[in-house]
RNA sequence: GGAGAUGUGGCCGAGUGGUCGAAGGCGCUCCCCUGCUAAGGGAGUAUACCUCAAAAGGGUAUCGAGGGUUCGAAUCCCUUCAUCUCCGCCA
């Protein structure tokens, strides 16, 4: 949600701003919509203000029994109610489209995101290790997976249809390890308190961090209005929601191993086999509340949280910072981590960092306590910290070996009950 | 799921239609007195928004939330959310 009086100071700013996520110039059709509610408001006000006036008047006048004066006074209010009632219904009118042209629109970027159009423009800031190299034809995970007799995306489909998927022995204990490794890293030495939230949430709660009322399609809802949450950052970040934060206590780092669930409208044809692309996948995810002075360091603090899963693990992968075309809704710059997938001899997405600004803090009308009488919006940032799923992913092919045995990371062996190989 | 109760300012708590943004107490801030402790006296102490170049000032809204009745609602009615008690069910 953006602030309209910063809107109503620099209008030319935003535009520029949300131009560079191609987007049209919105400045003056929300200011013209402002103005219209804020001159409505006047002639409102100064009818309520004549109203009570006379009601006033009309107490005190039933007080001493002057019943004709009373009987007066009252036809003089009923002008002044018709205005109220009139002007009330199209201010409301002209709010509630205000209020929805403004819960469209997405953050904006800060000034040194790279410019771009879509993905192609991501710019691409460091690399660890180099791409595995096989001396055999790599196999993907799913057949990896289907031939050790650990991942049947058969039998899932029977009982929930496409996108989803059952692991079962070593390869349901490697995911349940590497939740357990990331939450250790996280927890032990990074400072993310672990938290156990809701994974069903309101409506209020998903407008708040962005997902709704913009991509409800991509969630799914329940039939008592509860929406199952896409990823923990909703409940995660909706911890601060309605509340005035103790600024000792920033930064507040949360982390949550849950599962996220997502309907992916609109996503059919992509990534159709394996697990890539799940309706339901497990996911250790980071949030950090801040205070707008620290957010951009958090935020880089945050990329090495999440990265240093992937170091533990000796997985290959690179980080790109997102032009901006290719932002989320909420985010001011945002970092993806790319694991390297040897069967599609590529980086792919496996987490992604985001700075929101106070974008989602507006939302959800999170605060701390500045200074005296001056509470002021924190900060809010999320990650993955890692995708569990992808990360699984990742380590069946980079550790896959001829014979289709999995190697165990060294640093998964104790979470694998000392389990070195999984064949 | 059934029955009942409750929801007021930082906290406690009064207030069942009128001058109530809201008594009183606690806490907090400032001042005075005393000045060792303890105590005493006075003033102040919500938020958002509109108006004003700004400040001062003025105005509107807010007593869990939303809607309604009324000239007027913390107070009456409806809906909803939360909490508590009892019963049922259940991991």
């Amino acid at each position: 949600m953006h602030d309209l009086k910063a809107i109503r100071e620099n209008p030319a700013e935003y535009d520029k701003l949300w131009a560079k996520r191609g987007l049209e110039p919105l400045s003056k059709k929300i200011m013209d919509k402002d103005a219209l509610i804020r001159k409505a408001m006047q002639v409102v006000q100064e009818a309520e203000a004549a109203r009570n006036k006379s009601s006033k008047l009309i107490g005190q006048a039933m007080g001493k029994g002057d019943k004709e004066e009373a009987e007066r006074l009252k036809a003089e209010v009923a002008g002044a109610k018709n205005v109220i009632a009139a002007m009330g219904v199209q201010l409301d009118g002209e709010r509630a489209e205000l209020q929805a042209l403004l819960a469209g629109i997405p953050n904006v970027p800060f000034e040194d995101v790279p410019e771009g159009e879509d993905e192609d423009s991501n710019v691409e800031l460091h690399k660890h290790l180099e791409p595995t190299k096989l001396d055999f034809e790599p196999k993907d995970h799913a057949d990896l997976g289907e031939a050790l007799g650990m991942m049947d995306f058969e039998t899932a489909a029977k009982m929930s249809g496409s996108r989803f998927v059952v692991l079962s022995g070593k390869l349901s204990r490697l995911d349940r390890a590497l939740a357990a490794l990331m939450l250790d890293i996280q927890t032990e030495e990074n400072g993310y308190v672990e938290h156990s939230p809701p994974f069903l949430v309101r409506g209020e709660a998903l407008f708040g961090t962005g997902q709704l009322p913009k991509f409800e399609a991509d969630l799914y809802k329940t039939t008592v209005d509860h929406y199952l949450i896409p990823t923990a950052e909703v409940s995660l970040t909706n911890i601060v929601r309605e509340s005035i934060v103790d600024p000792e206590t920033l930064p507040r780092r949360m982390t949550a191993h849950t599962p996220c669930f997502r309907s992916e409208a609109g996503s059919a044809g992509r990534d159709t086999k394996g697990m890539i692309r799940q309706h339901q996948f497990n996911k250790v995810e980071l949030v950090s509340i801040t205070r707008p002075e620290n957010s951009e360091d958090e935020h880089k603090r945050m990329l090495g949280c999440a990265e240093e899963v992937l170091k533990r693990l000796e997985l290959p992968y690179r980080v790109v910072e997102l032009c901006t075309g290719d932002l989320g809704f909420g985010a001011r710059r945002t970092f993806d981590i790319e694991v390297w997938l040897p069967s599609q001899d590529t980086y792919r997405e496996i987490s992604s960092i985001s700075n929101c600004g106070d974008f989602q803090a507006r939302r959800m009308n999170a605060r701390y306590k500045h200074a005296e009488k001056d509470n002021r919006f924190v900060h809010t940032l999320n990650g993955s910290g890692l995708a569990v799923g992808r990360t699984l992913v990742a380590v069946l092919e980079n550790y896959q070996n001829e014979d289709g045995s999995i190697t165990v990371p060294t640093a998964l062996v104790p979470y694998m009950g000392g389990v070195r190989l999984i064949k």
